[in-house]
RNA sequence: GCGGUUGUGGUGAAGUUGGUUAACACACUGGAUUGUGGCUCCAGCAUUCGUGGGUUCGAGUCCCAUCAAUCGCCCCA
């Protein structure tokens, strides 16, 4: 049978590991530098821990994969903060010190019609701050993320910035959206007839009905704002503004998650070809997640990047990673000398060096061509004769150098 | 979930109004040189054109279905 990837899967082949371990990396590196320890949870989880009440996102709607077991509905998770915040709460993890610095690197699903930079199986890395509102953490936050973006060498990027303010703000702004749009119900898309009940903040950024007459007039967020809701954005943008983090409000920007409070951003590339992997990264403060699964009132901040597009966009911007597959010593073996050639492949791979040692019956000549082919640094090439004398040929294939040496002298040749 | 485009060997691809042996290039394997590579030359490498049906004397070429890729919408990372 010839079976292939479902679709919105793909398979990383071995040419392109290498990127995605250097990526991981450096990932991991800049996460440890802000002080953010690694958390892994499951791939999927009770469906109530993404489908929670008056949830009104599609993502939540009408993308998870979700199956039974028993009597208990599962989800393959669909994105990385219900996860890590159930799993907060479970094991307490407020009773230590606070704010819980917590980030994570996995495999998502979402069942989305697959195309350039959208799989239904994709990589996320991602960080949650937990039990610190201040507007400090929302920047640092930001800068993380930024970090990662620079240090894979993107640079044609743009911060978005928003706030959905806090809860007695947002929800005078829906009823007052309501109010406006209710009467206008006919110029609007039927996406949006369902938005104006459960989520109407939606509509602003719905792309159907945004050339719309009606939009241009409609009731503006911010002038929503509470005072400690504005006061806390500004000191967001304050902190942006001492970091040289450069940024541009967006009042439209809502986010599809319906957890959001307060700060939301987004960071999207630039580039004109990016298509439908414009977003590099998103997030926000989120007020009641923690409270909801429960845990005590804390509120948390953290955002998520899409691996596949961040590596993609990297290689877009020129950054060049590290070759798949490559040795620094390949062995010869001319006749019978297998167990030999397997000998000194070992005590190379002892010393440390990458070892690539040849047991095919072939010619010298294809032999050759294998060790140019792993770009490997020396040839070290064992025959009979050597065998019984004892000595052993290197070649450097930089210098094309080739010298005739006693067999227990190779490593320490090598070694330079 | 909706719409457009595409689908020939490991890769890039030719394939004329359907006509019967599926170009060419690269890669790969072997040889020329039975112990020294990256050049050259020679040879080999798709019983088969994503898959399944149909039309026809005859289909890679036409029709239908299906799967996949890709782009746009929606949404998001």
């Amino acid at each position: 049978m010839n079976y292939q990837t479902p679709r919105g899967t793909y398979d990383i082949l071995p040419e392109e590991i290498a990127a995605w371990h250097e990526m991981e990396e450096k990932i991991h590196t800049i996460a440890k530098k802000y002080h953010y320890q690694e958390m892994r949870t499951p791939y999927f989880e009770s469906t109530g821990v993404f489908a929670r009440e008056n949830d009104s996102s599609d993502m939540v709607n009408k993308e998870m994969y979700s199956f039974m077991s028993g009597e208990e509905s599962y989800t393959l998770r669909p994105e990385g903060t219900a996860g890590i915040i159930r799993a907060f709460d479970q094991h307490k993890l407020y009773g230590q010190e606070l704010p819980a610095k917590l980030y994570y690197m996995g495999a998502m699903f979402r069942h989305e019609r697959p195309q350039k930079g959208r799989q239904r199986q994709f990589t996320q890395f991602g960080v949650e701050n937990i039990g610190a509102k201040q507007p400090e953490v929302d920047a640092e936050c930001i800068a993380l993320g930024i970090d990662i973006v620079k240090a894979l060498g993107i640079q044609s990027v743009k911060v978005c910035l928003n706030t959905l303010g806090d809860d007695a703000s947002r929800s005078a702004y829906k009823e007052a959206l309501r109010a406006y749009f209710e009467p206008h119900l006919d110029c609007l898309c039927g996406d949006c007839h369902r938005r104006i009940k459960q989520n109407p903040l939606r509509i602003l950024d719905c792309k159907v009905d945004h050339e719309q007459p009606i939009m241009a007039d409609a009731p503006k967020l911010h002038d929503y704002l509470n005072e400690e809701s504005k006061a806390y954005f500004q000191k967001v943008c304050d902190a942006l503004d001492a970091l040289k983090i450069p940024y541009e409000i967006d009042e439209r920007l809502v986010r599809g998650l319906d957890y959001y409070t307060h700060t939301v951003f987004e960071v999207i590339s630039t580039r004109e070809d990016s298509g439908a992997q414009a977003t590099i990264f998103g997030g926000g403060r989120y007020d009641h997640l923690v409270d909801y699964f429960g845990g005590p009132d804390l509120s948390g901040i953290g955002f998520a990047i899409g691996l596949e597009r961040l590596l993609q966009l990297s290689k877009d911007d020129g950054y060049v990673y590290q070759e798949s597959g490559n040795c620094d010593v390949y062995v010869i073996g001319l006749g019978e000398v297998g167990s030999a050639s397997l000998a000194i492949a070992n005590e190379l791979r002892d010393a440390g060096f990458t070892v690539e040692a040849n047991y095919l019956p072939r010619s010298l000549k294809s032999q050759f061509k294998s060790a140019d082919r792993v770009k490997a640094k020396y040839i070290v090439i064992i025959g009979e004769d050597e065998l019984k004398q004892g000595t052993i040929n290197v070649k450097n294939t930089e210098t094309k150098e080739q010298v005739t040496i006693p067999m227990d002298a190779l490593v320490g040749y090598i070694k330079g």
